[in-house]
DNA sequence: AATGAATGAGCATTCATTCAT
DNA sequence: TATGAATGAATGCTCATTCAT
């Protein structure tokens, strides 16, 4: 397992730091990391301007522990969701679980989630972009090793095809959650929550199929197991 | 007497303005859009800023431009690769040639692809991005809605399994070539020919699964049809 | 009289020049001096932007020169309306005629009114203006001094109460056609041609009092005299 | 621990703002409103260019602001002299020291003078002349209203006449105040201070005659009541 | 003489970062 | 340690003018 949870811990330091990473995740998750300028994070913690260089090395330095802060739990979510429940469970309804987490927590907050897959800015903060990709790749990889071994899935690399379902979940949730197409706020755009449902069934069955899990047994049940596993 | 050289004009015109273009390009696929300033494009291409907004209404729509430039050219090589050669050709192997097209161009300009893909700037641009990432999954939308039709893929909703496609493919290259990974142009970092024809395949392998290619018949022909090397 | 008549037959050249004049011209009475760039002029001429500067020598002596084109026209009208008709015209009734034809055609085309009085731009422009004024204000200054010898008017020192003249009739005419309160083009904003001739009628009332036109002889008249003099 | 320093930094910011809004005074007084661009300003202020926006919006902002600054203390010393100074004191005599008051404020700074009242630029700077001139008018509607309820002047449409009356100040003074006609600092085109008073005497009377002042009564009173030197 | 593409200085504005208090 | 006013380099864009054809 790749993840680490170190960095957290060290986080905690001082209130004002915590202020100012919350007005800046608030501002992200509102309206994309091009607002977070380091005077509008300023001015929404309640912190001065000059205050963050106190906290932080530069600017970029918060944003990327926006994303860190935004992105731990997200992350810790769908670890937690991927482990095995019960002796000997199969690692599709692992898969299916960890995707179902993933779907659900991107379709609640469209513009954060966009923000984090999608939207990229400072170099610094791509950078910490590639270790929140990595680290859903990581959990992936496990399973996918985990499954292959078990010959419930079939053979393939599983660096590869980790990487290729983080994408593939990315895409796929993020066609229906891009800002360019939610422009509006209106009712018009949101799904509904039979809409998200059928969504996220639908990527779960591609998921498994993807990996090929052993579809024979039972592909309809995979494919739609009622809207998936229970989380 | 009222001169007709607007022949000569045009193309000293349209000249420019391929200068420009391609000045822009080359920035862009150097170092990304965030590179690719009004001013840095003007001294590369040894044109005056001012002339910029001779040819372009603003430098969003110049930027708009090198992406559907670099863009409708790669959309309709994949385009090409995804008819149907023979009558009665499966999906499964167009959707194979389509994929294997898609990723090998990415993998030769890894800097570009992936300011193509992922680096996002203007809205005006991510506009077009949209449309870019559109046009690649209606073709798969295509492929797949055929697919279904003959039988040949698993039942799914072709639409989302089309933008999920995309997903996939970029993400499982863009690791790989990732600018903040391929930070060098050394050779180092770079991959062995040898190297693409094995994620090539994987990938491959991958999205065919993932659309429920009629595993049953011929796993492995399916897979790697022609192209894709054994692993 | 200062006006002088030398220019404008010089002014007619070539007919190049001429479409130059005609395009800014009209730029003008549409939307200002601003509007005027000689991108525009040019493009509206339908002659090259390059070729301006084979006619004057800067933008500014184009601009000039427009001014002066909409000018003389205007001041030889106030001239024509202001001589005497018959031998031993009371001056009241000539400066009364004066004003009702600057007014009314004031009132005919604001935006350009409003240009040529109030909106100034360039240095070499409003120099323009400055001769304008002036020449506006010797029409007056001959009639005032004819009126005074004839013991008519009040003594007064003509040049001044001439200039005054000038304002008084800018801006009693000017709030009605500022383009910022003419904003909407709609009927709102428009007068109807009673209410342009009452105010016509106050303006003229207030310049003949202005110059101690022997109101004891027929105040009410002069006042209103059925909206003024014949034109 | 949270610092009280506010008010030094308050007194701080509002000094610096003080500075800009001097220096584009300045800059207004000796060269007009065009050479106010924001970097002179930001120069002559001893300012960095980026902070004037920190305390003004734009530049227009700030121009406006320089506008009013300007003008609100010259419309209230005009406002002072129109007020009654005994009970019953005659109208004529407040206009008489309003318009004094107005031109020899006008007289002391001449390229101010002409810059508010004459030269414009941007719309939002225009939109606050209006109201200046307005706030003049509304002075005079005023004095015009009182002096012909006492039957003390002719019946007249008191707000075209008081902008008339701003018209006719400006212009009778603007003449001799234009920057294209004072265009040397030298003392040649700088009047004497017995001038001025003439030229004042001049419009005073000329005022007075427009509104119908009374001068069946005493013309040369009326003319040149108090302030105004005999000519 | 005419063309119109090219020029480039100039403009207003933004924003991460510094530093006197 | 916190403050927030000040900084100034950088950006996109305009437009009168030039000049090769």
């Amino acid at each position: 397992m790749a993840y680490r949870e170190t960095d957290h811990t060290r986080a905690k330091k001082s209130h004002t730091r915590q202020r100012l990473l919350k007005a800046a995740r608030d501002l992200v998750a509102e309206s994309g990391f091009a607002a977070a300028t380091a005077a509008a994070v300023a001015q929404r913690s309640g912190v001065a301007a000059g205050s963050i260089y106190r906290h932080f090395p530069n600017k970029a330095e918060l944003v990327a522990e926006v994303f860190r802060y935004a992105t731990e739990h997200e992350v810790a979510n769908v670890l937690a969701a991927s482990v095995s429940l019960t002796n000997g469970e199969p690692c599709a309804a692992r898969v299916s679980r960890a995707v179902n987490i993933f779907a659900q927590r991107a379709l609640q907050g469209p513009r954060l989630a966009y923000a984090l897959i999608a939207e990229p800015v400072d170099p610094r903060v791509e950078q910490e972009r590639l270790k929140y990709r990595l680290a859903y790749a990581d959990i992936f990889e496990d399973l996918i090793e985990e499954g292959m071994a078990g010959g419930e899935f079939a053979a393939q690399d599983a660096s590869i095809s980790a990487a290729a379902m983080v994408g593939l979940l990315a895409e796929a949730l993020i066609g229906p959650l891009h800002p360019l197409r939610t422009v509006s706020t209106d009712s018009a755009a949101v799904m509904t929550e039979k809409q998200q449902q059928l969504l996220i069934s639908q990527i779960t069955a591609l998921c498994l199929r993807a990996l090929g899990a052993d579809q024979a047994d039972s592909p309809q049940n995979a494919a739609q197991p009622g809207t998936a596993a229970t989380e």
